[in-house]
DNA sequence: TATTAGCGCTTTGGCAGGAGGACTGCCAAT
DNA sequence: ATTGGCAGTCCTCCTGCCAAAGCGCTAATA
């Protein structure tokens, strides 16, 4: 659908009237409307625009004789060709930066001091998912003895990242045939991508011989060693920013909010699972932003809420961070801060990364 | 405060003015529970006894006419001297017991896993604080390059828990320094408790020479690589189940409940900082249960909740399991439930422990 | 042709008032 | 000690009513 018989002064109205909604949380009418932004036009015409704009499917009223509220196709238009990126002030910038690069060193504490940031400088939900290992090259595998029936796995990726698995063994292994399994191991797998290697490592290792038992616990047990996700899958920081808004009013809603927040895969298939293409709203090179308003989300959870997201990257692995919000969210605002905050955790990783 | 000069009707009406209580979720009239629980005795009598519990604190009622409601003193009593524990039946424990076992290996898998079979058997909020590693004694440590300016320190402590972390340094290190490093480190602190190594460190390291950089990685960043806790510091799951209880009807409440979850620290004091001794209603050698009842827990943030936990080992090293729930909870179920899966917990954690 | 003013209609939210219910506390009788 | 009964209190729910906000439509106007 297009609306390319839109006309500038009903772009301008629905500009105005979604600003006015944001704030105001209530349906807003053509009086307001009138008086706040047009003192030269009266009522009775915004009124007429207003009918317009709702023959388009661009706003609508919850009952006769309310105000007008925007649409998810309302708030798409205005994403797309309305929204003016609100840039952001030096010291927001400054916080933004300061907190994620002031963060640990460990990825984990990097994410979560950046979901942290994210989400109180935009009171909405941060979420961030954490990079998946998937495309990562594996550097190196060592193994460390934990006790007689236990190793410890350390895999490394390229570009810095590291995950540590325990595996159980039924029965004990001699040093040197732990010594001998890890020079077979780097010398079959480094290099190679990680997805591909749980594909392909049945096959890689068939030829191998050696301690049978041994091998075949990196071979069975595939999905725990080369399936890791990062340590925790997502961060999510500020549940109560949403819930305080008077789009979860109502209990039924709030409780279903919950139990999806706490069961964090869905939050996660909703931030990745973006339909459209990003668009970049800020300084060229810049990362592109994903904005997924209400009812576009595949995830039918967050069908009242709009995704703001955008990629970050460790070397090739990438991950994303988003904000979540109600579809009254002010996007000029929430993208600016996605966008830089994602920028940001990129040059963070990107300085910590030397392969 | 003693009750002692309670008779023996008072205490049986208040047990099942709390059973009464504890199902329905509104204040209880002399009239049910005459009906309900004594056919020969008429409400009016029940009436008398009520403000004798009334005068000693154990009830109250919210406004005149109304029914009676149990205080935290209530509870307490009714805790202490009245509650029975209801033994789980056989496929309750199966269920426990499978899944406590049936998770994966490393504690973190664990420990997720417990928190969620208690939460869903208990409909509460599950807790479980990870161990301690501060009583953990150390069994070895190992260091594995990463890139040449990180290294990934793996600390194994006796039990078989282990933990990694990623230090970076400034500069490049040779391989030999890294081994001979390695084995100082073990040399001199294998055997020692993690906090006793952290307190100490600095003196015991004083008198090696050698590569001065990077020893002095290990005794000032002390908080990050000795006072680890373990991977994710408490787990939560269930929280929607009180948040549908009638005790967070009201918004403020709810609000602020969800503030408290959301930052964990209150809630791993909470779980924590238990003031009474452990009782143990179960079978003797069972691991002692706790239950902090609304106000008397030192945590503000709880006061209308009521905490159920009981500790777990890992070798030397503790932890604790618990519920939280509105104070108006089935004791003598959770009770059971928490023991059991300590108890679980415990054994499970033993079985993969060799040292 | 675009805009405006005005009128009638609809819906919501809040407030007042009354009926009904669920208790308690007390008292006198057993 | 226990009981039935009664007066009194407090909450909850329902109803009716009214004012406010807004819209759509039409007729008048520039």
């Amino acid at each position: 659908m297009s609306f390319e018989n839109l006309s500038d002064r009903e772009r301008a109205v629905l500009s105005h009237l979604i600003d006015h909604y944001v704030s105001s949380a209530t349906p807003v009418g053509s009086r307001v409307l009138a008086n706040q932004y047009y003192k030269d036009l009266s009522s009775a015409s915004i009124r007429n625009i207003l009918q317009d704009l709702e023959e388009q499917g661009l706003v609508a009223q919850p009952h006769t004789s309310a105000g007008r509220v925007p649409t998810d196709t309302g708030y798409r238009l205005y994403v797309d060709t309305l929204l003016k990126a609100e840039p952001l002030t030096e010291s927001e910038r400054e916080r933004i930066r300061s907190s994620v690069s002031g963060a640990g060193k460990s990825i984990d504490a990097i994410l979560g001091q950046t979901t942290r940031i994210l989400a109180e400088i935009a009171h909405q939900m941060g979420v961030t998912v954490a990079p998946k290992f998937d495309q990562g090259i594996l550097k190196r595998l060592q193994l460390v003895r934990i006790s007689s029936e236990r190793i410890l796995v350390a895999i490394v990726v390229k570009s810095g990242l590291a995950q540590s698995v325990i595996l159980e063994v039924e029965a004990r292994i001699k040093d040197d045939e732990l010594t001998t399994l890890e020079s077979i191991l780097n010398e079959k797998l480094s290099g190679l991508k990680l997805g591909e290697i749980r594909r392909t490592i049945s096959a890689r290792l068939s030829s191998v011989k050696g301690n049978a038992r041994l091998l075949k616990l990196f071979i069975d047990t595939e999905s725990v060693v080369w399936n890791q996700e990062s340590d925790s899958q997502a961060h999510v920081v500020g549940a109560e920013n949403l819930m305080s808004q008077p789009e979860f009013a109502d209990r039924e809603n709030l409780l279903e909010f919950v139990r999806t927040v706490e069961e964090r895969n869905k939050l996660i298939d909703a931030v990745n699972g973006v339909g459209g293409a990003p668009t970049s709203f800020g300084a060229p090179g810049a990362p592109g932003v994903v904005v997924t308003i209400g009812s576009e989300n595949p995830t039918p959870e967050v069908k009242r809420c709009s995704v703001v997201s955008a990629e970050y990257k460790v070397g090739r692995v990438k991950g994303r961070v988003a904000l979540i919000g109600p579809t009254r969210m002010r996007y000029s605002r929430l993208v600016s801060i996605v966008e830089y905050t994602a920028q940001s955790l990129t040059d963070k990783l990107r300085m910590t990364d030397n392969d």
